[in-house]
DNA sequence: CCTCCCTATATGTATCTTACATATATATGT
DNA sequence: ACATATATATGTAAGATACATATAGGGAGG
């Protein structure tokens, strides 16, 4: 978002900051394995739980990461043209995938774990200041 | 940094993942408040114990968050040529930097609380798998 | 003197990611 | 007929990272 960008959110917000990560693949990871089955719209509902920030993750970046993940090989995909409406793509992950979200969870803990210690010291030099 | 990179840290690492957010931003302004008055060079140094990803931060990210911080009011600077060697810009944080920083320090607290959710989603999952 | 390294700032640019707009299409409700 | 929800896809500007490179002052060692 650019920079600046007033939304509705309350208070100070993420997306005044800058592009923040938003976690897109983690998060799209996280929704495949708890659904077993899912196509990319039903990851994008369910995904709102997992947010990183107060805005909805964008659509078109949860169907080009599942795209991404197809070409390496984390998801496979086939038409669901069962149901009526449009045609769905339904993604499962491989196990390749679920070895990713396993990478990531590792990753996470530490980024966590780091930008605890961020937060923390600038709670303190704030204080310290006032 | 290039998807899939290797890079020298041990197990899976944030530096493969792809370009994740290094909070350049709230780092560098950290850093400003522990040191009332300091030069980029010497930021870079400081910011290696508050990095968020194994990687340190990029010192060229560094200087040009400065310089983009001038504009936005955040920062004052001026040139220091009072000690032997290279010039050094030194800077110091505004009222507004100050209060951008508290800005940071909430929005930091929200994304630490979702992330911690997501993370142990992912946990979840992953147990309830093996 | 020359080379190497550290200090210090700055710019160039490819890639990644977000943010938002737009296009296409099927089906349902009013 | 029209709006809305479902569903996927592409286009593109702006923001951010990753890494290379350029410029310069000063100290240590051969």
């Amino acid at each position: 978002m650019p920079r600046g960008r007033r939304c509705s959110h309350k208070g100070p917000c993420s997306c005044e900051m800058g592009n923040l990560y938003r976690f897109v693949e983690p998060i799209v990871l996280v929704c495949l394995a708890i659904l077993k089955t899912a196509h990319g719209y039903q990851i994008a509902q369910e995904a709102e739980k997992l947010a990183v920030t107060k805005a909805p993750l964008d659509v078109a970046a949860i169907y080009r990461t599942l795209r991404r993940f197809e070409e390496m090989g984390f998801v496979n995909s086939n038409w669901d043209t069962s149901t009526p409406g449009p045609a769905r793509r339904e993604y499962t992950l491989t196990n390749e995938g679920w070895q990713h979200l396993k990478d990531w969870d590792i990753v996470l803990v530490d980024v966590i774990d780091s930008l605890k210690t961020l937060q923390e010291t600038c709670t303190n030099v704030l204080n310290e200041k006032a």
